[in-house]
RNA sequence: GGGCUGGUAGCUCAGUUAGGGAGAGCGUCUGGCUUUUAACCAGACGGUCGGGGGUUCAACUCCCUCCCAGCCCGCCA
């Protein structure tokens, strides 16, 4: 559910005031055009129990009466907390978990807290002896309401609006995501095809989740009942969501028919019929933050399977059909949706909420994610520069702190990993970290194994410099990263992150972005430098190997009166251009002899 | 304007859920390993725990207030 808010556009029409004086922080706000996602954080908090008037009380919230009940310990891993406030629930099996999200446009990284979250949480249940349904619902009945910018093709590929037809799109505003035709031809629809990019991420992640059709729910007749009973008792519905939401009126009906004419979802019913389950609605105009889908002013009757429930509504309806024990949802929900679906759920459909949990949002290179301004990463793309669970290990961190993905310091996130890891295997003087660890880490790999072997991130970009897989192998064993009795199994598994690690260099342009020079680079050197070149080129001519090269590169800076680390440099620059690289002995050692002599002596 | 959640070392973050030593990794610097070359070891530097006030023998932790960031309080999701 959170994505879709494509809306907060409408933010920025409010602030007009930007000319006046106050630098106020205010204005700042509109900037949020669309901020899906994020992650972060979870609703347990403690103040609700306090409170007693709805509405005012903290919409996170396990309250600290729950807690007390169940007597629950501190745990390391949240979703062990999450867990025992489930459990508290004495729910009947299998327990179930839900996330949501309206198939707007491609689904990056942030939306994926829909699924990831309840993951670690149905792992958790499942390693205590629950039987667990994790379920996912592509809103899809939702109406398109203003065009993304950037789309992505059935591989995952992002791909702009300029690229498909754009005109045929526009022209399918305020229609559900299911009526409208895929912008690339191939699933039965808009929604269908985002909702196979979703399910396909899942399955890179390893998450088996079930996906569910809003539109599907309702053609079923899922949510029959639901309507019925909102619908019978128009009043207190109404009663409710006023407390929330100040635009409800007398004459607001919470159901949302589809025009049999032109389409699209329209707002303005005008009777309802509840012996033949069936409305009558106006085909009035659609606003859309500071837009209008203009309706078609067709009056028509719809029965309850044509329309739609409004999200305030249809959320914890869902909550009932599904039977809904936690769901997790971004910090937008937190006071909006959920004060007003918690209330909703009680008073109007009579059933207990789910156990809540909001998770803060991710930003990706220190900006807000946004499918519209096009900040977005998606999980094939970041899977080309980095594992699976290390993805993973990102997404088990604490879900109330807002994180930034950048992707130029990927480096530190691996490397955050790869400690997670080893204090798993009780490697890390860490005591917090360990605990943390210990709970979570066996959920993040698919396989424990203590055999594992992992080079550091940017020893990996290093070796990333070389093609052949021997030769990389080969300076990994030089450097020490590969054990002696290696299986050949974990040494693949190893080098498998300097692909990874290489099209991180290539794509961030950054310092790792090198390669051995098949020209000679432009150097110039000073005499004593110049002559420890050239007579190290004599030493390799006469054959050694990378070991006795390594040495003799000591031995020839001390003969010619050099800092060892001058020569070193000197070496660097002319065979990458740079001022570090590998252990130069064995790598030299490993390049053909002749390649090796000229380029020391500076003639090719 | 009101509310919610964050604000801990240069960077990434733990620690706050019964108040009592401010921590880790990385980075930087120094020294060592008679091979320093994206390697290892030792050590150091580095923080007014966003600011201020209060409670307390004692506050990163509790209370008040202010600042910063994001979100919600219209619609929609």
């Amino acid at each position: 559910m959170n994505d879709t808010t494509d809306t907060t556009d409408t933010a920025d029409a409010p602030d007009e005031t930007d000319t006046a004086d106050a630098p106020d922080a205010t204005d700042t706000a509109d900037t949020a055009d669309e901020t899906d996602e994020t992650d972060g954080t979870d609703a347990i908090d403690t103040s609700a129990d306090t409170e007693t008037d709805h509405e005012s009380s903290s919409p996170h919230v396990l309250s600290a009466t729950d807690r007390e009940d169940s007597n629950t310990p501190h745990h390391a891993f949240w979703a062990d907390e999450v867990a025992d406030a489930i459990e508290a629930r004495d729910p009947d099996e299998p327990i179930v978990i839900k996330g949501g999200v309206s198939p707007s446009g491609v689904a990056h990284l942030g939306n994926f807290n829909e699924i990831m979250r309840g993951y670690f949480v149905a792992a958790v249940l499942r390693e205590r002896g629950h039987e667990v349904r994790q379920v996912f619902t592509s809103d899809d009945k939702d109406p398109l309401r203003k065009l993304p910018r950037k789309l992505a093709d059935s591989e995952g590929n992002i791909v702009g609006l300029g690229d498909v037809d754009a005109g045929a799109l526009g022209r399918n505003l305020g229609k559900p995501y299911t009526d409208i035709p895929d912008p690339f031809g191939e699933a039965d629809s808009y929604a269908a095809h985002f909702a196979s990019l979703l399910q396909a991420d899942a399955d890179r992640l390893g998450v088996p989740v079930e996906m569910l059709s809003n539109t599907e729910l309702y053609a079923e007749g899922a949510f029959d009942s639901v309507v019925e009973r909102v619908l019978s008792d128009v009043e207190t519905a109404r009663t409710v969501l006023s407390a929330y939401q100040d635009k409800v009126d007398d004459s607001y009906i919470p159901f949302n028919p589809v025009c049999e004419s032109c389409g699209k979802i329209t707002e303005t019913v005008t009777s309802i019929d509840l012996a033949a389950n069936r409305v009558d609605y106006v085909c009035t105009d659609l606003t859309v933050g500071d837009r209008t889908i203009e309706g078609c002013d067709h009056e028509g009757t719809a029965t309850f399977r044509e329309g739609k429930l409004p999200w305030r509504f249809e959320w914890p309806g869902q909550w009932q059909v599904l039977g809904v024990d936690f769901e997790p949802f971004g910090k937008d929900h937190a006071e909006g949706s959920w004060p007003s679906g918690e209330d909703i759920a009680r008073t109007v459909l009579d059933i207990d909420p789910p156990v809540p949990m909001t998770y803060e949002w991710f930003t990706l290179n220190g900006e807000a994610l946004s499918s519209s301004a096009g900040n977005i990463v998606t999980v094939p793309e970041i899977l080309e520069l980095l594992e699976p669970e290390v993805l993973r290990y990102f997404f088990a961190l604490n879900p109330r702190k807002a994180r930034d993905l950048d992707l130029s310091r990927l480096d530190q996130l691996v490397d955050d990993f790869d400690r997670f890891e080893r204090a798993y295997f009780g490697e890390v003087d860490d005591e917090d970290l360990t605990a943390f660890a210990e709970r979570a880490y066996p959920f993040v790999v698919d396989e424990i194994d203590p055999d594992r072997i992992r080079l550091p991130y940017t020893f990996a970009a290093v070796l990333g410099m070389v093609e052949d897989p021997a030769f990389r192998e080969q300076l990994a064993r030089d450097e020490g990263h590969i054990p002696d009795d290696a299986s050949q199994a974990a040494i693949d598994a190893a080098l498998a992150r300097v692909e990874k690690a290489r099209t991180w260099a290539e794509r961030m342009d950054n310092a790792y972005n090198y390669r051995l020079q098949a020209e000679l680079p432009d150097v110039s050197f000073d005499d004593a430098t110049a002559a420890a070149l050239d007579s190290l080129a004599s030493f390799v001519e006469a054959g050694h190997d990378g070991e006795a090269i390594q040495s003799e590169i000591y031995e020839t800076a001390r003969e010619h009166d050099l800092d060892v680390s001058e020569l070193f440099e000197a070496g660097y620059r002319l065979f990458f251009d740079e001022t570090q690289g590998p252990r130069l002995g064995e790598f030299l050692g490993e390049l053909e002899r002749e390649f090796v002599v000229d380029r020391l002596r500076r003639e090719a």
